[in-house]
This record gives structure tokens, C-alpha cells and sequence, in this order.
DNA sequence: TCCCTGAACTTGACACTGTCAAGATTCTAG
DNA sequence: CTAGAATCTTGACAGTGTCAAGTTCAGGGA
């Protein structure tokens, strides 16, 4: 039990967490310095010993962000070995899911809430090891014939383009409801990799993610 | 010259236009009603005749960016009959360039903001006509042989997505600079786009856009 | 042991914001 | 011409980001 001292003690990953909380329960326009310092039960001046910005607090909770979706990827990546189209699948199937489930966390790394990610080194770092996660996938789907050969890098760009196209599309409403009501979001999501995929991919075989997913 | 009168007389339009103008020099983060009322000449509470909220404004500021990228597309779309090909190069072309040019009038347009659409008709029109726009696209596509044959919105659904998520990505920082040094926004844009398309498009061809664009 | 330096935190202030209520002005329908 | 509606102003309130000055506390050197 933590006593109740003048040092928090983790201040930092408690504003962090905080934030994410508020944002989980109001959104990006509920998120304020001061509100994240009362749930962390400190002053409202106390963040800027950790934080010199609400820019700061926000490219903290982006990095955060950035390093759970690495993390789910990561795993799912290992999860399928030698099976590059289960591995697109399913790692856009992942990323879809985090999108969806923690729209406004993921809004916040995606929609230019860090005005300036030059200065954040931590965050800079991360989105680059994202997209070398995502490009290491394309080699192999490449290798595997499912992606068309060529340069990774534009390979790699594509297909995350087009995954994260989507979800954007789909958390901002503008995909038509005409659409949406026909068709679950994994189907969407089969039919959209299907577009760039060189092999069919079989709807009934990948219909739902595999259980222990 | 308008007489400084009493009642401004398009003060709705004008709050848009100021609005508009904050966004592209100042971001987001710059834009408050306040500032929109100062710069069009009112106090500070006269907006409130004309939007009910500040999410109402931002509502019509992204109204009108939707209905600015349907103006861009449908010409794009007139310039190119009978090659859909070019249609689609070309509407894709424009759409990044708004994106690119216009970066957070279009986020505005696409993370969020707009925290309930369902509230304003006039936005989920525009976006539904947009919608249209590019299936129509798709069918064309289609028809020709450079999409995969199949449900159309399902089509459209993944190549909106693959063009939508290329300019977020981009807009966002989150392609790396290895990448994005050694390929123009134009090769990048074609690469990509070789990815759903079922033939292949030359570089050479299409390298730039023709003139009198 | 004492002190002292720096980090972590509090208190108080400022300008700015969104929003509401009350009043002033102007337009327009009858 | 007049009544009511639409538009705009003024004034207020709570909440915000941020800074300056002071307070508390942990750790190291004497």
C-alpha cells in the first residue's frame, strides 16, 4: 500500500495512466493537465516536474500507445511462424482491434495531437521500430508471394497504407453505413487485403481469428 | 466595401472562413471561437447566434473540407473520361495533395474532432457523397480490368483505404525518412497503388501530372 | 551528525477559453 | 408602424495551460 508522502514517487507513469484513463472515458476533449494531476492526487502544477508540456503529456501517452501495439504485434508475429499470410492477417486484424477498442488512444497517435514528433525522441524511436516490424512482415509476404516483389519499403508502405487507411475510415464514420451493415469488420478487413494480396484469401478459412488468439 | 454595421451579415460564413484561416496557421491547437470572432469583427459571444457549440463550428469547418475535396475529385473526374486509370491516379493524386497542402484543415476532416457526425446532417451528406464518388470510381476500375472484380463496395472500401491511409501516414510522420528520402510523394503514391492495381502502372507515365491539371 | 543542494511538490496568480444570461440593436412579417 | 424574431454586445463564471515563488524531502559530503 502506497502511504500517502509529499514524493509520489512514480508521478510520471501516474499522469500517464491517467491520461490514458480520461481519454478512455471522455475522449480528447476531456483530457487536461490539471484533471490527470487530480486523479494522480497531486497538485495542479505538479506535472511540469515531469512534464514541461501538454504536448509533453500527450507524445508520453502516444509513445505508450505506440509501444502496445509493437508489443501485440510482436506477439502475434511469433505466434505464427513460417505463415506470412496468418501473420498479415491477423497482425492487421490486431491492429484494427486496438484502433477500435482504444479509438481515442489510438487517435491520439495518428491524428497530429504531437505537433512537433521531432522532439520526442522516445516516440521517434518507437514508430520507427513499428515500421520496421511492418516491413519485416512485407519481406516475408513478398518471399511467400503474397505481396508483389519490389522494393519493401514501398511494399511495406502500401500495405500498412492500406490497413491503416482503413481503420482510420472506419473510426471516423466515413465508410458507408450501406457498407457496414452488410458486412462484419473482419470480412471488410478480408476483402481489403484481398485487394492487394497476390493469393486469394479464402473468407470461410479466415473468418474469425483461431482461438488462443 | 462592407459598412461596419450593426449586423455583419454572413457572420456564419465568415466564422468558417476565419476558422479555416486559424487552422492553417496556427493548428488545432490555435483554434478557439473567441479568436474566430475577433478576426471576424464580432465580440466574443456572437458566434453562439450561429452555432450552438464549438463542436458545431468545427462541424462546418469540416463540412466544408469534404465538400472541397468533392469539388477537387469531381473535376479530376470530369478532366478523364473514358481512362480510369488516369481517373484514379489522378483522383488519388489530388486527394494527397489536399491532404498534404491543407494537412489540418484535412485532419480535422478525419480524427475526430467531429466528436458525433450523427449531429450534423449537412457533414454525413457530404461524406456519403463522397463516398459515392469513389465507388463510382471502383466501377469504373473494375470494369476495366485495373480492380479486382467483386463487390464494389468492398472494392471501394480498400482502395479509399489504401490512398486515406497513405496520406495519414504520411501526414503523421510515421513512414520513415529512410523511406521518404528516397522516393518523391508522387513515386510513392504510384507504388502504392500498384499494389491493388491489376496492371501494372509505369513510373515513367504517370510520373507527373499532365499539364492543365 | 549536520547541512546543503537539487528534485519533487504546493500555492497563488495570470491570461485565455467555452458557455450562459441579460440587454441592446436591427430586420421583417403582418 | 409595430411586435416579435434574429442578431449582436456586455458581463459573468468555471475551467484551462503556464509561470513564479515558496515548501518539503531525499541523498551525499563534512
Amino acid at each position: 500500500m502506497p502511504e500517502k508522502t509529499y514524493h509520489h514517487g512514480d508521478l510520471k507513469n501516474a499522469l500517464i495512466a491517467a491520461g490514458i484513463d480520461i481519454l478512455a472515458k471522455e475522449g480528447m476533449g476531456g483530457l487536461s493537465l490539471r484533471k490527470a494531476a487530480r486523479k494522480a492526487g497531486v497538485s495542479h502544477a505538479a506535472p511540469y516536474a515531469h512534464f514541461t508540456d501538454k504536448q509533453a503529456l500527450i507524445a508520453a501517452i502516444a509513445t505508450d500507445g505506440h509501444s502496445k501495439i509493437y508489443a501485440r504485434l510482436a506477439s502475434v508475429m511469433e505466434q505464427y511462424p513460417g505463415d506470412p499470410l496468418r501473420q498479415l492477417i491477423e497482425i492487421a486484424w490486431s491492429y484494427i482491434e486496438f484502433g477500435l477498442q482504444e479509438a481515442d488512444h489510438f487517435r491520439v497517435m495518428f491524428s497530429g495531437a504531437v505537433e512537433k514528433e521531432r522532439d520526442y525522441p522516445a516516440l521517434v524511436e518507437i514508430t520507427g521500430k513499428n515500421f520496421g516490424l511492418v516491413r519485416q512482415l512485407t519481406v516475408r509476404c513478398q518471399a511467400a508471394g503474397i505481396l508483389a516483389p519490389g522494393d519493401p519499403d514501398l511494399a511495406a508502405v502500401g500495405m500498412w497504407g492500406l490497413v491503416h487507411g482503413f481503420v482510420s475510415l472506419l473510426l471516423e464514420g466515413q465508410i458507408s453505413h450501406t457498407v457496414t451493415d452488410r458486412y462484419s469488420q473482419r470480412e471488410l478487413l478480408i476483402a481489403a487485403l484481398n485487394q492487394i494480396s497476390r493469393v486469394p484469401i479464402d473468407l470461410q478459412n479466415y473468418s474469425t481469428p483461431p482461438d488462443g488468439g
